[in-house]
This record gives structure tokens, C-alpha cells and sequence, in this order.
DNA sequence: ATTTGATTTAGAATAATTCTAAACTATGTT
DNA sequence: AACATAGTTTAGAATTATTCTAAATCAAAT
């Protein structure tokens, strides 16, 4: 699999066109590289990725074309401590999870109730946009999944 | 102020002695730069305010000062996004809150109960240790504080 | 067709952090 | 007290993710 689904398609050009930007082919295929294998990639994995796809590219264009992403609301930024950043199409209300011994991330969902209460231990003085929450630890033997 | 309370330079000594540390002047001073103004300073607001106590200390040393404190758990790092780390000696359980129209992280107390229900979200393979939780936003007009 | 502005590109620049190797300090042992 | 050992500090070099720059390319609109 290495194109956008029809569906996904639209998602993009209909947010891109919102925030008056273009649907380019880069900004295609590293879309396309973030729905297609769901592993927090750094930007260097996407680059790699990309680059088998469209091997002209560059990184300063992978950069671009996440940052473009990121700022239509399509991918949101995952930042664990001072690693690389990791990126990732996950729209739905979650937290991370970052396994020490691997450094792999995984999505961990979160009812939405949770997320309510969460924003309830804000004094009212402070008015939050977004949420972060981060668990890390190390996923118990047997299940590396 | 500034030098460390008695209260403080013991509770530093114990828990580099525990961790087989040293405790050594910079260490100290590092220390007592984080206790006197805890407003999240980054390594290059330690070594600042370090250096108009103790001229001579490099940055390097300022980074290993920093890097054992967190170590021996008497420090905690921040990091928000990409930005520089921030560090904070604020032990109990709480949250951080990144003002993105001035930069500033402020602590947020959090209820023991809070955390608890957080790690209740964990999947049963997942084991965590820390759980990180970050609000972004402004604070409302008027509370600069 | 031509202008205009957006996008891509390669490579240079930046900046936080880590590394390195030498100098220094403290501690324990005889 | 002198010495060996290990831990710590230091300045500066190295690393690395990311951003910047300026030129080339592309697309849309007149």
C-alpha cells in the first residue's frame, strides 16, 4: 500500500484548502507514509519512507510538509523528553505511552470523560487548549506486541 | 538569598549519599539556584544564576549538576515541546501548565485521587513509572501573575 | 503568455546537549 | 602523613535535530 485512500484524500485537500494552502504531491505522499504504518515516526523515518516513494524529495521538504500537516490540525507533534519528535495521524482523544526499553511509542485511548475531568483541576485563571499526557514504564514480559 | 537552608543541604546529602554521590559545592550552589526562584529556569538560567555565585563553574558542569539531581530524584526535568529542558524541584504530584503567549510554565497541583484514576486508563500490560501532564494554553486577562 | 506567490530543494547555519580528555579534589589505605 | 583510586569539574570540540537561506520550480490567475 503506498496511496492515499480516496477518503483520506479528500480529508487532506478539504483541510489544506481551509488554511489556504495547495495539495501538492509531497504533501501527499507524507500524509499517505503517516496513515499507512501508525508508529510515531521521527522525521527521519518519514523521510526514509518517503523517500522510497518519491526518492527526489528532501528533508527540509519532509519537514515542511509535516509542520504544513501539523498545522491543519491532520497530525498532531509528539514530544518525549529531548528524543526526536514523532508524529502521528491520530485524531481521537489519547495519551502515549513510551516503553523505556524500546523507545517505542503506542496510542493509548482515553475516554473522553477523562479528558474532562482532567481539564477541571485547572484553576480558572487558566484557560488550556490542548491536553498532553504521557505515561512512561515498560510494557509487561510476554507482550511486546 | 543564597545559600542553601540546613533543611535543604541535608536532604541534598542524603540523597547523593544514597545514589554513592558526592556532595559538592557546585551541587550545592545548583541546587539552592533551583530552590530560590522556582520558575522552571532552563540549563542556561541555572548556569547564569550559578555563575554570579560561583564564577568559575562551567557548563558542563551545570549540565552534570542538573543531570544528577534528576537522578537522585530531587529534581524533575520539563520538557515542553522542543524548547530547551526546564528543571523543577517541586516534589509533590502535580501538573505544568506552558503559557504560549509568554513562555512561562507555572505548576499545577493536581489530586493524589487524579493520579491514581490516570494510571487507570493503562491497558494491563502497560507498566508505568511517571505519568507526565501538560496544558497548553493562556492564562485569562488581568492574571499575569 | 506572464506575473505572482507558493512550494521545493540542497546545503549552510543554529542551538541545545553530550562527549572527551586533562586537571583537580576527596577519600580510604598503608 | 603520603599515595593510590575513583569521582568530579572544566573548556572546548563534537553531535544532532531542526531551522534558515536563497535559488529553482511549479501552479494559479490575470
Amino acid at each position: 500500500m503506498n496511496s492515499l485512500k480516496q477518503m483520506d484524500r479528500g480529508a487532506l485537500s478539504d483541510a489544506l484548502d481551509h488554511f489556504g494552502q495547495r495539495t501538492t504531491p509531497q504533501r501527499e505522499t507524507v500524509f499517505g507514509v503517516l496513515l499507512n504504518q501508525r508508529d510515531h515516526p521521527t522525521a527521519d523515518e518519514v523521510y526514509a519512507r518517503t523517500k522510497s516513494q518519491m526518492p527526489t524529495i528532501s528533508m527540509a521538504t519532509v519537514y515542511n510538509c509535516l509542520e504544513t500537516l501539523v498545522s491543519c490540525g491532520l497530525v498532531k507533534q509528539v514530544n518525549i523528553e529531548r528524543e526526536p519528535t514523532r508524529y502521528c495521524p491520530n485524531l481521537s482523544p489519547h495519551a502515549h505511552f513510551h516503553c523505556r526499553e524500546t523507545g517505542r511509542v503506542y496510542d493509548v485511548p482515553v475516554p473522553s470523560g477523562m479528558m474532562q475531568e482532567l481539564a477541571g483541576v485547572l484553576p480558572g485563571e487558566y484557560e488550556a487548549d490542548s491536553v498532553e499526557l504521557v505515561f512512561r514504564g515498560h510494557l509487561s514480559k510476554g507482550k511486546t506486541k
